[in-house]
DNA sequence: CCCGATTTATAGCAATGGCTATAAACAGTC
DNA sequence: GACTGTTTATAGCCATTGCTATAAATCGGG
């Protein structure tokens, strides 16, 4: 919870006596509203990190034994000290688990925050295929895309992807 | 361009005589892959807010006349100071102009930037309509989307409202 | 023309997420 | 058991994007 009273002056778009022309404001415009999804959206920047971090640890972790600095910074694309860091704070949240030179390690919390990350994840990118763009721009598309979609959005994407017969996402 | 040789020590995700087990990786993961989707995201993330002011700044200016720090703050939710300071950013950017006390403005390129989000914007909104989730979601879901989504995924998105009948999109 | 209210500008703080450079710990080899 | 090469840890540094608090400018009425 970062901010909180910013709508103070807020609202009532076309202010008293401003140079605004006629009156102004049709209606498609509602300031708070709005606001909503630009609020919705900063959160989700806020956390998608995270939700990239234990998602990719669990699949090294299932994948290869084991989540080291070196083949998390890889895959992101980062710098190892930008992974360390990072961890530090997953730590701090209770998302992860490191012994010192030691591996990572994915706690309860994190195992669930990471199944369900993939789990969006997958349902983004084999829906995105369903629609018909390349493998290659859904895989990278839905990178992007997964932390911004609400459960609502998520289970329309399913539920096109299982009509769309293809069984992609299937099982 | 912020980082450059990331790659270093990079790949070979079975390192030599490590204790991983079975040679590790079977076959999904290949790091320099993944790097591009979390790469793109992460640049889209650094434009993402550049895009939100031009749009939200046209579509003030189209509607009450003019955009006033009050109004952009309101509408985004933050506070009047952390939108005076990304003008001054956008302004370096050479996207707006503002001349002190008064409005802001839209340079050409602002223009540009602007028409192109609104119309990002609007093509997954509708996208999301059509694909059947409430007008409610898909308002809040697209601001985070419409950042993240690449012109080939657009292009699928508009070829699927389209040809879902309702012409939600059409115009 | 001055007063109060609104709006904009500015200063300073904090958290986040990158980076490089370097030191410390560890693993495997000889 | 010491050497070499990875890997992890740590210590700066910088930019970004929020915030509060406060000062300066502008606007609308009297």
């Amino acid at each position: 919870m970062t901010q909180r009273s910013t709508t103070r002056s807020t609202t009532r778009s076309a202010t008293p006596g401003r140079r605004a022309g006629p009156e102004a404001a049709p209606t498609p415009l509602r300031p708070e509203t709005r606001a909503e999804g630009f609020r919705q959206a900063r959160h989700a920047r806020r956390i998608e990190l995270s939700e990239d971090y234990v998602e990719l640890i669990g699949d090294l972790i299932r994948t290869v034994g084991e989540a080291r600095q070196v083949d998390i910074a890889a895959r992101l694309g980062v710098a190892q000290p930008t992974v360390a860091k990072m961890l530090k704070r997953l730590a701090d949240e209770g998302l992860v688990l490191q012994r010192p030179y030691r591996g990572v390690f994915l706690t309860a919390a994190g195992e669930v925050l990471a199944e369900r990350s993939r789990q969006r994840h997958r349902v983004v990118e084999a829906f995105l295929c369903a629609l018909g763009v390349s493998a290659e721009t859904a895989r990278r598309d839905s990178e992007g895309i997964e932390h911004h979609v609400s459960d609502e959005t998520l289970d329309a994407m399913r539920r096109f992807t299982a009509r769309a017969g293809k069984a992609s996402d299937g099982r």
